[in-house]
DNA sequence: CCGATAATGAGCAATCTGCTCAATCACGGA
DNA sequence: TCCGTGATTGAGCAGATTGCTCATTATCGG
């Protein structure tokens, strides 16, 4: 059972109102929620202020970059050697973000590419990085479930 | 090598630019990249169009909702079954994100929880999913490169 | 019952947006 | 070389939004 987040009801339909339209203005939502304009104004900047809501950011879809390849490679590392494996991982531009994450595998690392010759560059590139010791592609073949997050703020109305 | 996508290089220097600076308005953009502010518009229009720029979205923090954990569950299904699973995945809130995979395990979940009991619960709703075989979860213990796409960007300058 | 905090309504200057229009520029085909 | 299409530019304008301040009212807990 999660724990309350430092956000009530009225910051959750804000947050939602905003998930479901991103170019509301700050006048829209307030109206839709049912408060002030200098209340919406003065809970959207305490939000930004908590870290809830990231200010507003483009997000950038990488196909139309040139890279309609996006694939999750996971990696063994040394573990002494994980701070200089992530500073190189982080030099390379096709890489997306990186998590270490438990388990017998340590490293989960999101890469897009140009085509399967660029991931297997790619994978390869990685795979030369000192300290990394094995690494498994799995390519992306379809997304079933874009990402959201409107799901976790209609049960926090609750 | 990623054949050329449908954004130019002044696109890739307005994407940048948004990309280091979400809260630009249009005109600064413009003035940045030195274009006028009509091209600027008329740019920006074209690439919503074409889907490289999401308009802008508003990122909401999981762990401010009071979700701090997030994890990678990895399933094999019924390859039949596929599309009822994704369904009834799409069901549990806690469910951000779901990708179709190549390789031995077919799908890539994420989600997020509120402890680890909470995370328990998760994995075990879905591996009572009918044409869920069989789960992995790992979870995310550190975020050693946070997502960004900017190297990509700078990289389409050149 | 009182006090601190939040919410509200009003107002204001500055800015941004969406849109239109006409002129100029760049580039490839005839 | 000339022409035409599409992109770019500068200008302008009405309307909306923003960030901010102020005073008043509500709300909730001690």
């Amino acid at each position: 059972m999660p724990h309350d987040g430092p956000v009530d009801a009225v910051d959750a339909r804000i947050l939602l109102e905003l998930a479901e339209h991103p170019r509301a203005t700050t006048l829209a939502v307030a109206d839709r929620v049912g408060i002030s304009r200098n209340t919406a104004q003065s809970r959207l900047a305490r939000l930004e202020r908590n870290g809830a809501l990231e200010s507003f950011e483009h997000r950038i879809a990488p196909a139309a970059l040139g890279y309609p390849l996006t694939a999750f490679i996971t990696a063994q590392v040394t573990q002494r050697l994980l701070d200089e494996v992530a500073a190189a991982l982080a030099d390379v531009p096709e890489v997306l973000q990186v998590q270490g994450i438990s388990g017998p595998v340590d490293l989960m690392i999101q890469v897009v590419a140009g085509d399967a010759d660029d991931l297997y560059r790619i994978a390869g590139r990685i795979l030369a990085i000192p300290g990394v010791e094995r690494t498994n592609t799995a390519l992306v073949m379809r997304q079933l479930v874009d990402y959201r997050i409107t799901p976790l703020l209609r049960r926090a109305l609750r």
